[in-house]
DNA sequence: CAACAATGCGTTATCGCACACGCGCTTTAT
DNA sequence: ATAAAGCGCGTGTGCGATAACGCATTGTTG
């Protein structure tokens, strides 16, 4: 590997030129500039990382906007592990990880949460914009690049997104159930929460796109519900024996689980997304049937990856990246 | 972060000293070892790799003994994939990767190539120990840390193995299958290579467990066939209106889907292995229902960070890695 | 033409660590 | 008694890059 030296000798002049010409900063002439770049190219001399950064010693900070790790049943601990483990790897480089939490489902706990972000020391920020506002205007805030997860954001600035295809899921969902509940009566049930969400809507839609069969949706989310015998009297208004067969949009398939277990009717088709604890407990016992999952553990480590490399090693960003959705069910289940 | 400098002055000695007596290099006093240790204890002192690699300025060559890229069907590409990916990330910290590969059926190549491991510049290995003599010998030959994929080979005095449970993947396509065939009459096929193989074993092992009625074997490998007619003819002996399903244990699927594509008997199930090209094509069409692959790419990446972090970061190693196996079909079919 | 500013570039210290060398002392051998 | 070897340790240099500093040379003024 050519180094600074090979480069200024080639070209004729001292290191110190060559790095002032490299990072364009100080005086130079436009002539030995001309010598140093046809150098640099003859040589094809690219700067040696680990001495750069040990000469710079500088620390790359990356803050972390997502929810509380318990919300969503237990949810947003999945990302966090992914990018925990990155930073194992990368933290003898000088890397540091900050986590911001918020409350989801409170607007104000979020601007708060960015407001701490603006006022911190960091280099980069990795961010899961579950609040379009609070998200975009911490963007225009704090100027430093930004990659989000799970959900995107359309013209706000970020330099890359790694999540999912929420419409693949579904109709991946629907390929599962048609298979699940062949021989059987009945239509499906759709269980999704209330609130506005563009990955449930076209969990939804995809699902609905590939099915053999009716399906009814129940739009009340768990959190609607005063306690269990409230959510239980609902599904029961709407489970019987005529339920072909249960596709839950979000992480709680694990209260539908309950619910038919205590009926009875583990027989019933149950798909839901994202591997919590408490689904991977109902696919063991063989009450869920898949879990549908978009890799978050995955997602959370390629983030924080992806923001090194743009960051330390002066990378381009490589785009977005759309993981696939991956199957899990009793036979497969990790650990 | 804590410096050489800081423990040598807190130690009361030299930063010198620290460093021979934190490598036991040199020659060294046990009371000033003691206090050298108690000082870095005190001090939480790391060394800081980037200083460290620089000064070394090792370049860390990785040897890799895989069958030719294109053997089985185009699997051998699937790891070389993601250790070049993995390469890519850690170029700049001076990793480099040198393939040396074999012929997975001739023992000669293996030897060959192993010869060509052994005598090269290596500071370690990743090899797929698909030919155990070989594999063995090179490691008694060869005194650097290997990490094994794919297979497995205990007492071999590797460090790592970085693969799949094959009797697990054969318990899924169980599952899968059972599902498909409902309604259907008839018993399962099984399709196998007469080669003795472990893994291929195991997912035949896992599969009869758990299937609901009775399976035949054709243990004859699509290697065995003069062409494809003769193959053609094979399948029509075993395969009717009256197969339920049809498993094939390796990644030849593709085979059996050009069949059944020529036959109008693109309804019967059909579950194989390993994501190649082709099998991707029949996924893609409809014709494979489910292909199982136990995350080749995952697993070539993961070995060589593991390798990386042994050697270049002194980590320990952190024991096995079983990668899950993967459910794909057309709905989540990657790209 | 002296005084001074602007320009282009080399020098040097620094980052944290590894490692060879050799100093000054004590112990052993001849 | 003198040389040789052993011991414990400090010093110095280099790895590749950064960045502040300052020396020449040239160009611009009154």
């Amino acid at each position: 590997m050519a180094t600074i030296k090979d480069v200024a000798k080639k070209a004729g002049v001292s290191t110190g030129t060559v790095d002032r010409i490299l990072h364009n900063r100080g005086r130079f002439s436009t002539e030995t500039a001309q010598r140093v770049y046809a150098a640099v190219k003859e040589l094809g001399y690219e700067p040696n990382m680990l001495a750069r950064n040990l000469s710079i010693s500088r620390t790359c900070r990356l803050a972390v906007l997502i929810p509380y790790p318990e919300q969503d049943s237990g949810y947003w601990a999945l990302p966090r592990e992914g990018m925990d483990e990155a930073l194992s790897a990368l933290s003898p480089y000088g890397v540091a990880l900050e986590y911001f939490h918020f409350d989801r489902y409170d607007s104000a706990s979020c601007g708060e949460a960015a407001g701490r972000i603006a006022r911190s020391d960091c280099d980069g920020m990795i961010m899961a914009p579950l609040r379009d506002g609070e998200a975009r205007s911490l963007i225009r805030k704090k100027h430093v690049p930004a990659i989000f997860i799970d959900t995107d954001l359309q013209g706000s600035g970020r330099i890359a997104y790694v999540g999912q295809d929420s419409r693949s899921g579904g109709a991946l969902a629907a390929r599962l159930l048609n298979l699940l509940s062949r021989g059987r009566e009945g239509s499906f049930l759709i269980l999704a929460p209330q609130t506005e969400n563009f990955h449930l809507s076209e969990r939804i839609k995809g699902f609905r796109e590939k099915i053999e069969r009716k399906a009814e949706i129940l739009a009340t989310g768990i959190e609607a519900f005063h306690d269990k015998a409230d959510f239980h009297a609902a599904l029961d208004r709407v489970i019987g024996p005529e339920t072909a067969g249960i596709y839950v949009v979000d992480a709680s398939a694990h209260y539908v689980a309950e619910y038919l277990k205590e009926k009875g009717l583990t027989t019933v088709p149950l798909i839901g997304f994202d591997l919590v604890e408490e689904n991977r407990k109902m696919v063991r016992d063989g009450v869920i049937d898949f879990i549908l999952t978009q890799q978050p553990r995955e997602q959370g480590f390629r983030a924080v990856n992806l923001l090194y490399r743009c960051l330390m090693l002066g990378e381009e960003s490589p785009g977005d990246q759309i993981m696939v959705s991956q199957i899990i069910t009793k036979e497969n289940l990790p650990d």
